[in-house]
DNA sequence: TCTGGAAATAATGTATGATGTTGTTTAGAT
DNA sequence: ATCTAAACAACATCATACATTATTTCCAGA
């Protein structure tokens, strides 16, 4: 098996509980970058840093290594996966297959108040105009998310909605090409008319427009920095 | 978030390690049926089972959880995730998604000793004609395994497999109907052939049905044998 | 500069106790 | 006999301490 395993179908409910805690703590340190790429994780000092014994944070490694994101080598203990351009480009391809099954019922059954909540979030998208990139993307993920998160499909949704978290965690940090941010509006838009208009295949059209596109930007500017990392800069 | 959360993209090397082989013994006993849906994972008895202390099994349980395998309730410790037919479907779904997009490149790739492995399995599955139904979804495994396990997408690869494992140790519980038998065979003969004609279009259009028929089955199947449990057979 | 190997570091596993929650059993009141 | 509430047992969860083993660091010596 090579260093790129799977990434997980798992997500329960939180509790309150001390390991969840650090768990939704390392998790988002990971996912924001404050835990950068291929880093060690140290039982200790997390231990130390969450005010925990190491017990805890051993189990919510274990769960973070079972969801992909944290990888373990013998006698080494655990890093944060590092997310290369192959990564992000697998992950990208399963978001690409999964999305047009997940899009198609929703284009089936959209209300009329579906379509205003997407309408309602392209505005604040464009209000925002690339300014904040979390906030962008944040915003970007709603869009998507509330396309797709009552489908009855929960394995579909949850392995999405990783590969999601994933992309999103890396597209903060790369730059968005002037040419890419109209792309992204009118492709947001194309799909809120196509999702009015009920036409399901005008719909999946779109967004594998939009997707494919999105992916290979990512893919695209992530290359270019390694490159010029590698140049030393 | 409902019962049905996703499953998981995590899969790396084995090592010697105890926690790893507990991990692989309880992963194991779930996929079998030895550790039947829902059924209680209390701390201390794994721990006794495996001879080892708690803090490994807690480990493992919660890599599990990662999975997606199994749940935790707060202060109520770890169940088998129940494996109903919507669970089914979903996992079968997802599958049904990313398999035309595996099998694709192996179709572009395969060469003539790709195409004499898959002659061998199924020459093996029409051997064994259904008569140990371990066996029979371990070959079925290795048949499309062959023809997905050198994707360049290790992500892809991953979460297909994982719901295949996921898939297979419903099947080897259920019948399998006459006329599903035939069909198998001949699909997978169909598939064969496309293949070698170096075929896309033909292949998957063969898989869709292939697969699609499949889970319907498993599905259907899994119905019947929980409205006889509900009668109380 | 290179090498061997001691010392420090850290992963991994074991053991045990404290604490809080849950579920059940039991004792007492109605 | 039925209901309630206190007592109890079982268990999850977390903390702590310690043993073992593997890895990494670093320094003396060639």
């Amino acid at each position: 098996m090579s260093a790129h395993g799977p990434i997980s179908l798992a997500a329960d409910k939180d509790n309150g509980s001390s390991s969840s805690s650090i768990y939704d703590a390392i998790r988002h340190d990971i996912l924001s970058g404050v835990l950068e790429a291929n880093a060690r994780l140290k039982i200790s000092e997390l231990a130390k840093r969450h005010n925990s014994s190491t017990n805890p944070v051993r189990e919510a490694l274990q769960q973070l290594r079972g969801e992909g994101l944290v990888l373990f080598t013998p006698n080494q203990g655990a890093r944060v996966r590092p997310i290369d351009t192959e990564f992000v480009r697998d992950v990208a391809e399963v978001g690409y297959q999964l999305e047009p099954y997940l899009l198609k019922l929703f284009v089936e059954t959209a209300s009329a108040e579906d379509v205003a909540e997407l309408e309602r979030i392209q505005s604040e998208i464009e209000a925002l105009n690339f300014e904040d990139k979390t906030r962008h993307t944040d915003l970007n993920h709603a869009f998507h998310e509330t396309m797709y998160e009552r489908h009855y499909n929960r394995v579909a949704f949850g392995v999405w909605k990783q590969h999601r978290e994933i992309l999103g965690s890396i597209s903060t940090r790369v730059p968005i090409a002037i040419g890419r941010q109209e792309a992204i509006l009118r492709e947001h838009r194309a799909l809120i008319e196509a999702v009015r208009a009920q036409d399901v295949d005008q719909a999946v059209k779109v967004l594998d427009q939009h997707i494919g596109d999105a992916g290979r930007h990512v893919v695209d500017q992530l290359r270019i920095a390694q490159a010029r990392r590698h140049r030393g800069s």
